[in-house]
DNA sequence: CATGAATGAGCCTTCATTCAT
DNA sequence: AATGAATGAAGGCTCATTCAT
């Protein structure tokens, strides 16, 4: 007879368990991989038996796609944040880059995932993850478009070049001395130095 | 009588099989990674029956291991091959992107294995691997010294962003107008304009 | 509206097909031994397919624990039922000896388990397997204990010597005129006869 | 053209060969089992190939048919030469049980095969296995034959129980202050004190 | 005599998935 | 909403054995 004033007050319950499934799933996913992950990993984690977890997604394949998006989700309002409010436009692709280094680098699992876990991992659904992915980084392209460039071809080559460059510290950084807003700056920099007004 | 002769003509047969079985190996894991090749793919591949293929490897993390190396052997001679015989340090760069972005953007399956499958994929032989990588791109830190640049921060930026930028190619390109020798001369040549003080 | 009722008729379906599983274990370890037995042999006399095991039990090893286990169950339980309310030392002994007579030559597959399967049968889990034949075997200690022989040496010897004898009737014994209790008034007279003062 | 010296002065190589594979075989049966050791250990440790197990003999159980045989000969060959020139039968008994004993508890390999392999182990050719173990055993049905005990069912007894309890030894053993000798002067007092001329 | 190379049957185990309850 | 129980397909690996050379 209270059943509405509840679900005022919180979420239904299936909305609490299968978001505990997606942040297992993203922890797992970003600690040890896709294909290691088993679906008994996820639900153990969660508190559940294997069984309970197809209650809520069809497939193993499903629960990636979901904290894929989750993920895409995340990074991309980051990155909106980040450059909102900013107008000069190379002081918007450092503080976009600054944020997606920021992605790369995080411990965050849901950004992890769109890191580690690649398309190819779950080839049924790599389609829409690259699509997934691709939503993404397009913001990318529309900021380097907005620097004016006169050549379409150095406009195409300032993407590919910085996106290359970024997602490679993933690779080699290591926390320190230096930060990711530090090597942002850099980068950005060089590409201003060869590329603008030169 | 003629024995000399024969075993002079042609190797000994066991050479022939496990290079066969290594082939076969590279163009699966190139294919569709190394968890998702199984030993009866390569076996079946190589015409031979699963049991088989652990006469000539202890076991599928060796077989990885195997082809990675002879993977690194080869790529690494490419750019040993093309920077032989060129004297100016900038240029020296330019023709080792070059190699490095044929392999990368080749269809050589073990130059694919090097790039597609991760370290973290045979977690129990995932340092060797780290260390056949590096033992490659040890060349590029020494090419980047190479160019005289005054500060080591500068060039170690410019190793770790020319490396992340041509790396990317893979995600992106499509053979077409554009070769990897345009995209290498381009590419270094930002960077020589960015960071050369000439 | 009777649930109350069911659940109290029957025990859990999970305990079923467990006990199950353990019995074809022990019926099949007894006779062919662990080694030459299966998974599957055991799956299959259970009526179910290889993997639907490992629901229920880790490993083969852990089969074998519990199988084990509850072979010394029984046998220990029949040991202590077979004393339990006889005064006299020496013939507490000897229905002691009549016990382990019977488990030693019956038919009983977990009985036969724990004499025909070694210890090194396993050896991952051999320290347990022969934790738990001591556990019952600590059993005679107390039974010669109690005989109240004046050396230490004797008693040591008599458990030891006891102990070898019946247990290796389990290589000679054929049904027939003799009874496992005939056998066992025998040897502990003997053993009376030269050990004790009487 | 030396063929014939070369025969005269030492045995067939074939022999050899045969042997060197006869021990190894010997001790790794002894120490790790039958079903757990394989062809390719027994064959390295003689320095040759699987393969080649298989001109000398003809299955993995007919090695250990081999060795089981070889064994047999130099355990009774030494329950033998233990008993000759003895006289008394009890004296002879006690010998005969001190070098089962010896046999027993020996570390070297070929008696252990026979102690620690059991006929099941090799279901093919247990019967020949049973049998070459009887043929040694029967000799202790003579010597306690001899010590001109009244009742046949005594004689039975006393042969069951004391071959019983010292095979049981292997089990208990530990090197130390206690010397086979002692424990077959003590088995065999008991027994005679027992049933001699009680 | 011995080897190199392979066979093939089978083993233990894993895991996404299903489904009645 | 969730569980218990199982499925079934597949996977990596082992090993006695064979046989041309």
């Amino acid at each position: 007879m209270h059943m509405t004033t509840q679900s005022a007050l919180r979420p239904p319950r299936q909305d609490n368990r299968r978001r505990q499934l997606l942040d297992s799933a993203a922890r797992r996913f970003a600690g040890q991989g896709f294909r290691a992950t088993t679906i008994r990993d996820v639900a153990g984690d969660a508190g559940m038996l294997p069984g309970s977890v197809y209650y809520h997604f069809a497939s193993k394949n499903d629960l990636l796609l979901a904290v894929y998006e989750e993920g895409v989700r995340r990074v991309a309002a980051n990155l909106d944040r980040a450059v909102d409010g900013i107008a000069e436009p190379w002081a918007r692709l450092e503080a976009a880059s600054r944020a997606h280094l920021n992605t790369v680098l995080d411990r965050s699992d849901y950004a992890q995932v769109m890191v580690r876990v690649l398309p190819q991992d779950a080839r049924e659904v790599s389609d829409r993850l690259v699509a997934l992915r691709d939503h993404y980084e397009a913001r990318f392209e529309r900021l380097v478009d907005d620097l004016g460039l006169p050549s379409a071809a150095e406009r195409r080559d300032l993407r590919l070049f910085l996106l290359g460059a970024l997602n490679w510290a993933q690779v080699w950084y290591r926390p320190g001395a230096e930060t990711p807003a530090d090597i942002a700056r850099r980068f950005t920099g060089y590409l201003r130095r060869a590329l603008d007004g030169g």
